[in-house]
Formats: structure tokens, C-alpha cells, sequence
RNA sequence: GCCCGGGUGGCGGAACAGGUAGACGCAAGGGACUUAAAAUCCCUUGGGGGAAACCCCGUGCCGGUUCGACUCCGGCCCCGGGCACCA
């Protein structure tokens, strides 16, 4: 045995060894329970970073876990190979995406192969080839013929500078990443994946996710986010034609209080208006600019302009002015709402900005006296002296409904119902279920993605391309150059024949999202070889996933789109189950500083935290950098989570290479539990690898003493039971941290997982010197294999190694998970708190059977108790069983 | 802005169903070994008072429930994630 731990060669021997064995390569076998286990595939951006190494270790100390369970475990991994980055990198270097995507996939993984995980590479897919993608292609169209898919037009973020659609993430402020010009959105057609069909499933199947984080349902519901409420009309008159405004809301009970209503700046109506208006016509304009983006519009100052039209009340016959307002938007509901400023706060501030009425319907009696109204002034009523006292009941529902005739007195559930059903008698509206949920859509006008399957022929159409002319493959050798989808000018992808008429067509060149890729990935690893189909009847034995591992951060996006894709892919009858991932560990993101700078053109160029010297205030706080390079300021941006478009990764490799891939490891897994977001730091590694050094060291000093025990295990068992002194104590502690790291694997809890290894060596070299010689060998080789067992997850190479050295057995890969024995933890007598009036003030030894009486009999006699209830009355004695014993006294 | 999390020593974190706050590490200080350094090993380490026994304070902030609150409830502050074209 080597006297110096020596990672770099030992790991690269075991990696060998499971290589030459196949060790982690794997096939159906119905006579064992299967478990897959899953991590989210990565995107390739040219390194590993921080939180790979997070979301795979956990993946890997599972599976490992699972194996020695027994299961029949399969672990891939593949690649999410489409995306933006790769064309940010061609237009930074010049070098096609499909290279630069190729070459990171090859260096990723020899990455992820030598930090030792058990996954079965032969399944491994890359997203980006075309083996892959045309059954994205295949089950689009397959959509298409349902109407699952369809077509109809979507709002884009466009910079006209570069005449290029920007993607969220590319828009800063409200301005172009590179051009620095203000975004303008723009509307052109696209193809969309009708997900709100499945909206109630995907509802209701959440309450059978229990293997999934609260959270997460939690935020998946919200965001489906079923609502019931009145859609209504206000009859209007255009032109001489009798016209409806129809909108939608969950407050019918306030329609007595409608003093206007807002309608998108696309809205017909707002066009029409805007007509004769040149005013209204700028205004519209105006709100055309901007980005799409939810938390923009939702932050934004809200803006308005009347369109000089008025609808008629549906109930009342009041005249309602229409105004055009920037915070309502084309795609949601109606594109038009009802505003009722007394009850709904983004209403009141729109009608204080603009004096429109506030009309107060809903009172609370027995709650606090509602502000009068002032009476309505000449353009307007919400100026001056007017209480905002109302805002703490925005949202309630438990008013009763005042000012609105024939249904003042009623409370918000009848009002609702009578409200709907005065609407239904006159024709203008109905209670309906509204879903906050949208249709997905999946069109991009970008180059590296998989290419949509269809032909525009000037005489047939849209016409999808025939199963038998897939994949329609992408052209690999374009670079993008910042002006659009390279696709638009190769006439040789372009041209094509209509399958349809056979004349001269021009393919679809926008490409798919590539959450298209990651909605199914997952299946496809039961069967990548298979060139016939999407996927076959070994899709039936592994799916659904066992354990899916990833980051929080796709909580609602990703896990979402997969659920919907499995219920399709289910519906056509290509697989069983409805809910791909039975059990899901949301990794907590690893966080690293972020430092900006603005670049001239009013663009965004950001710095990796070891290109900047940051500056910190008085508390020690960042409040900003500046570059080594050029020492000039840099903006912190605070903390975020570790990606290439932010240059705040951090490569493990200098990690692997300084201390191998168990210390990495190791010290990933110990520095927090899994769920909890990660701060980044190497402060600490060093005690990771220190923890594996002595261990190194012990196993290394304790190797002719394990040697002689498993010569003869029963003798030194019996020496063992024999010698009595402090030794069964030291087996119980073994016992009891085996007992307490089996219930924090069961619950993920990864870190005190592996501060339990470490109280195991310290148990171990604490326990060297005890009397028996026999009966301490003995524990000494008890104590080394659970150690060396549970270890072997997190840190599978030296566990590996010392196991076959010690003599334990051939193979740690085949040993059994370790169970504490219930009968070394009994014990004779136990410690219990002693509270006086909930503090603590001492302890107090007794028989473990001891009952109440005796326990209470003790505690009073205990010096500390008398010292501290002296001059008080006992009022009572709380007992906490095997716990603590409280003397309340007054 | 909306939805979902989180906040505990100098740092990462522990405390299982309301019951000893700070496990296990890092860092720091002191010591041993060494010609010296590295490595390794031993001791100390939440704050305050005290010679000590021991006592007081302490889990983001304010308030509440309880014999007892990091844990439960109400309100606030800060940080992170998501918000549909980053993946």
C-alpha cells in the first residue's frame, strides 16, 4: 500500500477499472427493482462549473446509494447542445456553432468522466444531432396533425438596428445587448404547442407529485394559475355598427364600480381610434416599444391615453370611457379589462395619474369606516383630500357589495353568481374558468436549433414535410454574425420542392426552442440506438424517472413542458406513463459575484470575478471593482447564479487537478444541503482533502490489524463482548452516526452525510488507544467498513481503492449498504435535560425504563434545580421522554 | 410589480415532529515536532461579566402563542430564483 495518498493515480485507476468492467453499463431486468436516476443534462458552454459538479455529485452518491440497495440503476447523461451561446461564440470568434458545440461536448465530458460518476455512456445523446432531433421534427408534425400545434402570431423583442429578434436575456433596459438602440416589439407568425388543452391535467396531476418539493407544485399551480370568473362585453357603437368590448374578470362582484376600462395598444378598437387621432396614434407607438418581457411591463410606469370612444355599462347603461393603456396586453384574456380603481390597486393608480372616477361598491361592515368619496370634480374625482384607506383591502373577498343597486347587501360568492347570471339573460357574458397559462411558443428565428419541418409553397401553403423526407437537417457550417438567422441566406437549405405540388417551395428556416429538446431527452436514454422510432418498449421499463436532479431555477419552465410533452407522447400511445419524473431534488443554484460594465455603444459586456479588485464599504460590503486589465470601474451586479453569458463560473478543474475529483466532491457535498443555494467559496477544501488524507493515513496504519480480525472475525467478536469497559459506547456511536446518516440520505441531506464520515474517523482514532487490544481491533474493523461504505457514494475512488486493500472484499461496488444494529444502541442509562422554567441548568443520569416518578424525584434532588427553584412554588413538571425533564416554578 | 425560497459565530453550515443553539469543518490564536519551513498532531475559540463556581445576552428586525420558539402565528427589512426567446 502507497504511504502518500495519491489521488490523481488512484482515481485514474479505478476509472480503469470500472471502464474495463462496464461497471455502470446496464440492460432491462424485470426480476430487479429498476431505479433511474437522473440529471438534468447540461448545455455545453465549454467548461464545467460549480453547480454541474453540485447537480451530478448528487445524482452519482445517489445511484451509487441505489446500487448498493440493490436496484438495477441506470444513470445517463447526455447534452442540451442547441442554444444562444454557441451562436454569441460565433460571433465573437468566427468559428461556426456546430464546432464550437462539438469541441465543448468532447472536452465536457472527458471533464465529467474524470470526476468518476456511474453513468452508463453508452446511452449518451447530444441534442443537436440530427439522430435526435428528427424526432422532434417527427412528433411536431404529429402535433400538427392534431392541432395540437398551430400557427397564429407572437409579439418579439426586435432590435432595428441589427433587424434581428432579440431573446429576453439580449435586452438591457429596454435596449439592444449589442446596438444599444431601444427594443421595439414586433409581431410576426410563429408555431405554438397548444399546452393549455392539458391545462386541467396538468393541474390536477400535481396533487400525485409527492415526490416532489412543495415548492415546486406550488409554483406550478400558480403559474398555470386557474381562475373562475365572469367574461363579459361592453356593447359599443362604431361606425354605425353595434360592437362588443369583451373582457374578462375575477371581481365581477366590483362591476358596479367600473368607471372606464383600457384595451391594449394592439387592440382593434385602440386601432381604429387611433385613426383620426394622430395623438392617440404616437401614444400607440410608444407602447409598441419596450420589451416583452413580464417583469418589464409589470414595473414599468403605467401609461395611458382616452381613445375618445365610450361603451355602454352591461348593467347600468353607463357611458364608459375606453382608454388605451400600456400595461394591458394583446396576448392575455381579452386584451382588454375593466377597471375599477376603489378596488383594484394598479386601477387606482391609473385613474389618480390620470383623474379618472373612483367609485367605491364594496364596503366592509364591522371593519374600519370606508373614506367618503368627494364628490366628482370637472376632470376627475381622485384629486385632493381623497383617502387611500381602502389598499389594505385590495385584495379581500369577504366584503359585501354597496352602491350597485339591486345587488348591494351581497357578499362577493352571490354577487359573482347573480352578477354572471344578469349578464347571461342579456346575452353579454358568462362565468368562465380562465387559465393564466399561455400556449407555448416554439418558433425562434435563430440558426442553431432544430429546424421546424415545414415548406411555404405560394400555392399549397404551409405544407409539413413528409415523415419519410426527416430530419430535415441543419445546414453545420454557418456562422451568425449578430443580423439574423444565417439560414435566411442559404438558398441551398431554402430551396427546396412543395411536397404537396412538387414546384418550387421555401423551407421554414426559424428553428425550435430548445426546450423542445429538453422535453423528452429523458426517455430517449432508454433507447438512443433505435433509428425507427422515437422510442420503444424499453421505454416501459425505465420510465418513469426515479429521481430527477436539478436546478431550482427550473422549477416551473423546463419541468413543465415535460410534463405536457409525456401527456402527449402518451395520448399518441408512444409511452405508459402521464408524469415523466416521479421524484424531483431541486438543486439550489451556486452563486458567484457578477461585475458589468456598460461598453459604448450602450451595450453590456460583463467580467469574471478574478478579471476585477472589488471595492467594499464600510461593512465590508461590494460596492463595486475595477478591471486589472485596464483599471477602469466596474458595476457589481451582486451575486448570481454561475453562467457563461455572466462569466461567473468557476472551473473545478484546477479543483480535480490540485486535490482529485473525491475531495471536489466531497467538499461540494459537505459545504451545504443540496436545496440550499451556494454562496461559492474554496475556503474549506482544504479540510475536505485533509478528512480524506487521514483517512488515507489510518486505513493505511490500521491495514495488518484489519488483516488479523477478518482472519478470524468470531474470536475477536467474542473478545469484543468480553471486554465491556468504554468499547460497547464506542460501537454505539458507530451505530448511532450510521443510524442518523441513513435517515439524512433518505432525506438528502448530503452534508451531514458527510460530517458523519468524518465523526466516524474521529471516532475511530479517538477510540485507537482503548484498553482490550482484541476487543479495539475489532471495532476498529467494524468502524472502517461502515465508514469506508457510507463514504463510497461521495467519494467512490479511495473507498474503492482501501476497500480492496483492507481485505473487505473484491469490489465495493458490490457490497451492501450498512444497517445499524438496534441492539448495540441499546443502553443502560440515559441523560436527560434538566430545565428549570425552560432553561437549561444541568442534566440528570438515569435508568433508561425509569418511569416519571423517579425522573422527577431526581431532577428536584439535582443541585442546579434546587439552587434555582429556591423560594418558588413546583407548578408543574414537563417530561420530554428520553429527552428532558422542565420544573416549572413561580 | 407578481409567484416561490432563504437569512443562525469571523466563514460554510448543524439542531430529525416545539425540547441542551452553534454538530462537523474552515479561518484565527497558542503549543508540540523540525536547523527552518511545509506537512502532521494537541489545545482555545458566539458576545459580555466573574478568580472560579456560575450568571446574563444571543438564530435578520418588531410583536405574539407556549412550561419551553432557529423551529409556530402576524407585520416588516434584506438576499436569491422564476416571470414564458438564457438554459
Amino acid at each position: 500500500m502507497e504511504e502518500r495518498y495519491d489521488p490523481a493515480a488512484l482515481e485514474a485507476a479505478a476509472q480503469k477499472r470500472w471502464r474495463d468492467a462496464r461497471a455502470f453499463e446496464v440492460t432491462e431486468d424485470p426480476s430487479r427493482r429498476k431505479f433511474y436516476c437522473l440529471s438534468m443534462f447540461p448545455y455545453p458552454s465549454g467548461k464545467l462549473h460549480m453547480g454541474h459538479v453540485r447537480n451530478y455529485t448528487i445524482g452519482d452518491v445517489l445511484t451509487r446509494y441505489h446500487r448498493m440497495r440493490g436496484c438495477n440503476v441506470l444513470q445517463p447523461m447526455g447534452l442540451d447542445a442547441f442554444g444562444l451561446p454557441a451562436e454569441n461564440a460565433a460571433i465573437q470568434n468566427n468559428v461556426p456553432p456546430a464546432k464550437w458545440t462539438r469541441e465543448n461536448i468532447a472536452y465536457m465530458k472527458q471533464q465529467l468522466q474524470s470526476l468518476g460518476f456511474a453513468i452508463d455512456w453508452t446511452r449518451e445523446i447530444a441534442t443537436c444531432d440530427p439522430d435526435y432531433y428528427q424526432w422532434n421534427q417527427w412528433l411536431f408534425l404529429q402535433m400538427l396533425k392534431r392541432g395540437i400545434a398551430y400557427k397564429k402570431t407572437q409579439v418579439v423583442n426586435w432590435d432595428p438596428v441589427d433587424q434581428t429578434v432579440l431573446a429576453n436575456e439580449q435586452v438591457i433596459d429596454g435596449r439592444g445587448w449589442r446596438t444599444g438602440a431601444p427594443v421595439e416589439k414586433k409581431e410576426i407568425p410563429g408555431y405554438y404547442l397548444a399546452i393549455t388543452r392539458y391545462a386541467d391535467e396538468l393541474l390536477a396531476d400535481l396533487d400525485r407529485l409527492d415526490g416532489w418539493p412543495e415548492r415546486v407544485r406550488t409554483m406550478q399551480a400558480n403559474w398555470i394559475g386557474k381562475s373562475t370568473g365572469v367574461r363579459f362585453a361592453f356593447p359599443y357603437e362604431l361606425d354605425g355598427k353595434k360592437e362588443l368590448l369583451w373582457v374578462f374578470t375575477t371581481r365581477a362582484d366590483t362591476i358596479m364600480g367600473v368607471t372606464f376600462c383600457a384595451v391594449a395598444a394592439e387592440h382593434p378598437l385602440a386601432t381604429h381610434a387611433a385613426k383620426n387621432n394622430p395623438k392617440l396614434a404616437a401614444f400607440i407607438d410608444e407602447c409598441k416599444r419596450g420589451s416583452v418581457m413580464e417583469a418589464d411591463i409589470a414595473t414599468m410606469e403605467k401609461q395611458g391615453m382616452p381613445t375618445g370612444i365610450f361603451v355602454t355599462h352591461p348593467l347600468s347603461g353607463e357611458k364608459i370611457p375606453v382608454w388605451v393603456g400600456n400595461y394591458v396586453l394583446m396576448g392575455y384574456g381579452e386584451g382588454a379589462v375593466m377597471a375599477v380603481p376603489a378596488h383594484d390597486e394598479r386601477d387606482f393608480y391609473f385613474a389618480k395619474k390620470y383623474n379618472l372616477p373612483i367609485k367605491q361598491v364594496i364596503d366592509w361592515p364591522g371593519r374600519r369606516q370606508s373614506p367618503p368619496i368627494p364628490p366628482l370634480q370637472k376632470g376627475g374625482g381622485a384629486a385632493g383630500g381623497f383617502s387611500d384607506a381602502w389598499h389594505e383591502w385590495y385584495a379581500d373577498k369577504d366584503g359585501v357589495c354597496v352602491n350597485s343597486g339591486r345587488y348591494d347587501g351581497m357578499s362577493y360568492r352571490t354577487a359573482v353568481d347573480v352578477i354572471a347570471a344578469d349578464l347571461k339573460k342579456k346575452g353579454l357574458g358568462d362565468k368562465q374558468v380562465q387559465w393564466r397559462l399561455r400556449d407555448w411558443g416554439i418558433s425562434r428565428q435563430r440558426y442553431w436549433g432544430c429546424p421546424i419541418p415545414i415548406v411555404h409553397c405560394e400555392r399549397c401553403g404551409d405544407v409539413p414535410v413528409p415523415d419519410h423526407q426527416l430530419p430535415v437537417v441543419l445546414p453545420e457550417d454557418c456562422v451568425p454574425d449578430g443580423s439574423g438567422n444565417p439560414l435566411n441566406k442559404r438558398k441551398d437549405f431554402i430551396k427546396c420542392a412543395c411536397p404537396k405540388c412538387g414546384k418550387a417551395a421555401r423551407r421554414e428556416t426559424d428553428t425550435m426552442d430548445t426546450f423542445v429538446d429538453s422535453s423528452w431527452y429523458y426517455a430517449r436514454y432508454a433507447c438512443p440506438d433505435n433509428d425507427r422510432a422515437m422510442v420503444d418498449k424499453r421505454v416501459d421499463y425505465w420510465l418513469p424517472v426515479d429521481q430527477y436532479i436539478g436546478g431550482i431555477e427550473h422549477a416551473i419552465l423546463h419541468l413543465l413542458y415535460s410534463r405536457f410533452w409525456s401527456k402527449v407522447m402518451r395520448d399518441l400511445g408512444l409511452v405508459r406513463y402521464g408524469e415523466p419524473f416521479s421524484n424531483l431534488l431541486t438543486q439550489g443554484m451556486v452563486l458567484n459575484h457578477i461585475y458589468s460594465r456598460r461598453t459604448g455603444k450602450g451595450g453590456i459586456e460583463y467580467f469574471a470575478p478574478e478579471e476585477v479588485e472589488p471595492r467594499h464599504d464600510d461593512d465590508g460590503k461590494i460596492t463595486g471593482a475595477v478591471s486589472k486589465a485596464d483599471g477602469r470601474p466596474v458595476d457589481y451586479q451582486g451575486m448570481g447564479t454561475m453562467s457563461k453569458s455572466k462569466r461567473n463560473g468557476v472551473d473545478p478543474q484546477a479543483l480535480i487537478e490540485k486535490y482529485g475529483a473525491d475531495t471536489a466532491r466531497f467538499f461540494i457535498m459537505f459545504a451545504s444541503p443540496p436545496e440550499q443555494t451556494l454562496e461559492w467559496s474554496d475556503a474549506g477544501v482544504e479540510g475536505a482533502h485533509r478528512f480524506l488524507k487521514r483517512l488515507w493515513t489510518f486505513a493505511n496504519a490500521s491495514k495488518t490489524s484489519i488483516d488479523l480480525v477478518l482472519k478470524n472475525e468470531q474470536k475477536y467478536a467474542n473478545f469484543f463482548k468480553a471486554a465491556g469497559g468504554a468499547h460497547p459506547a464506542v460501537l454505539r456511536e458507530f451505530h448511532l452516526i450510521l443510524k442518523q446518516i441513513n435517515f439524512d440520505i433518505s432525506r438528502h441531506q448530503f452534508n451531514t452525510v458527510a460530517s458523519g464520515t468524518m465523526k466516524m474517523l474521529n471516532a475511530l482514532e479517538g477510540a485507537a488507544g482503548l484498553g482490550s487490544v482484541e476487543a479495539s481491533l475489532f471495532i476498529r474493523k467494524e468502524g472502517l467498513k461502515f465508514l469506508l461504505l457510507t463514504l463510497s457514494p461521495i467519494c467512490p475512488h479511495i473507498t474503492d481503492h482501501l476497500w480492496r486493500e483492507l481485505g473487505y472484499g473484491d469490489d465495493i461496488l458490490k457490497a451492501p449498504w450498512p444497517e445499524p444494529d438496534e441492539e448495540a444502541l441499546k443502553q443502560d442509562e440515559i441523560e436527560l435535560v434538566l430545565q428549570v422554567n425552560g432553561r437549561m441548568r444541568g442534566s440528570v443520569r438515569v435508568a433508561a425504563d425509569a418511569d416519571r416518578a423517579a425522573i422527577e424525584a431526581a431532577a428536584l434532588a439535582h443541585e442546579a434545580a434546587r439552587r434555582h427553584t429556591a423560594g418558588l412554588t413546583v407548578k408543574k413538571v414537563v417530561l420530554v421522554p428520553g429527552r428532558l425533564v422542565n420544573i416549572v416554578a413561580g
